[in-house]
DNA sequence: CTATTCCTTTGACATAAATCAAAAACCAAC
DNA sequence: GTTGGTTTTTGATTTATGTCAAAGGAATAG
């Protein structure tokens, strides 16, 4: 899905604020497994990937990635935390495959925020979409068996794993990637 | 603190303005254990925690109350999903103390933010910070042993071990009161 | 087509946390 | 203070999942 539709799709726009918002924003094409943010950084971008795959994840002292979360096509996909506080990163934002994503910074979104009611708008429906997607994670993390947690996991990403490696996936989930593997079967 | 001085804290209004907001907003005193909502109803008021505590909670098929969230003075409180979505609740939402709360409406919510760019503004503010909190449970939850999980949380909710039973603390952090006291210890 | 690398599954064993049960500590009302 | 009820701690045992190690499959590059 492209930015303009999925903006369209949300909120009012008429054609020039469109191309106006538009025009703040960067489409660029991504190798599969670019580094877009490295752990420590500030996230001075925003991302909405049209096409392709990315993921957030996290390193562990004892040198284990962690998958944080996944983000398919028509989605916004930010270290949130160091995007909106402007604090250093906890996690590392890649592509998983060849994408094409647009971005934005911080100061041109902020700008859009004030000029435009709309994407203030915009920006609340985001993040409260998010919000429940993470609310809906925890609760699959803290309240169900293993087996369950991967059911949540089909709904969520459907086809997510003919895409990313197995242990990607068990890692999102809090487990690892030996029990995922038994758990399938 | 209270509803005018956290509005005035996050964007910037004039009397005439805030007061308007304000007069949507329902000031209400509630009692120890008030349930403000049930499992399986669509929550139609958010609500504004002056003073005192409340928390939500689910329950799981085997009868056992997990704990989602705490809270404070000075916080938003909701059945995040039901509310924003209009859908069926998952959890309780109830107080822990006798509570001064303010409510609104959705209607009324959502009017204010189609009226107000800045209400538009504080919507999208507080989505936010809501969402790095829920991630930075999802985080300790997922990433860290027991013992770190209850340093997030004595972070998180300062002084919360002396205000709410250990049963409930111990759930929120997904894992048995026994585990958690003899973390404590 | 073959070789190298990466990914997934399987097995044996270790471990953190859950469960069940009871005792101890704490609190409130009388 | 004593009583009754709630909350917290402690102990013994079970269980689910993690860890380590190796084999089996699948994919990719040359």
């Amino acid at each position: 899905m492209n930015l303009s539709d999925f903006l369209h799709s949300l909120i009012n726009l008429n054609t020039d604020e469109l191309s106006d918002i538009l025009s703040y924003f960067d489409k660029k094409v991504y190798e599969k497994n670019t580094i877009l943010i490295n752990e420590g950084e500030i996230s001075h971008n925003l991302y909405f990937v049209e096409n392709g795959m990315g993921r957030s994840y996290y390193l562990k002292k004892d040198g284990k990635e962690v998958t944080q979360w996944f983000f398919g096509s028509g989605k916004f996909m930010a270290s949130a935390d160091s995007f909106f506080q402007q604090t250093p990163s906890l996690y590392y934002l890649e592509t998983l495959e060849k994408s094409v994503i647009y971005s934005i910074s911080k100061v041109n979104l902020d700008h859009l925020f004030s000029k435009y009611h709309q994407m203030e708008q915009l920006g609340r429906l985001v993040s409260i979409e998010m919000l429940t997607k993470v609310v809906h994670k925890l609760n699959a993390i803290q309240f169900q068996t293993a087996k369950e947690r991967y059911q949540y996991m089909l709904e969520e990403f459907p086809n997510i794993s003919t895409r990313v490696p197995l242990g990607y996936i068990a890692s999102y989930l809090g487990m690892t990637q030996e029990t995922l593997s038994r758990i399938r079967r």
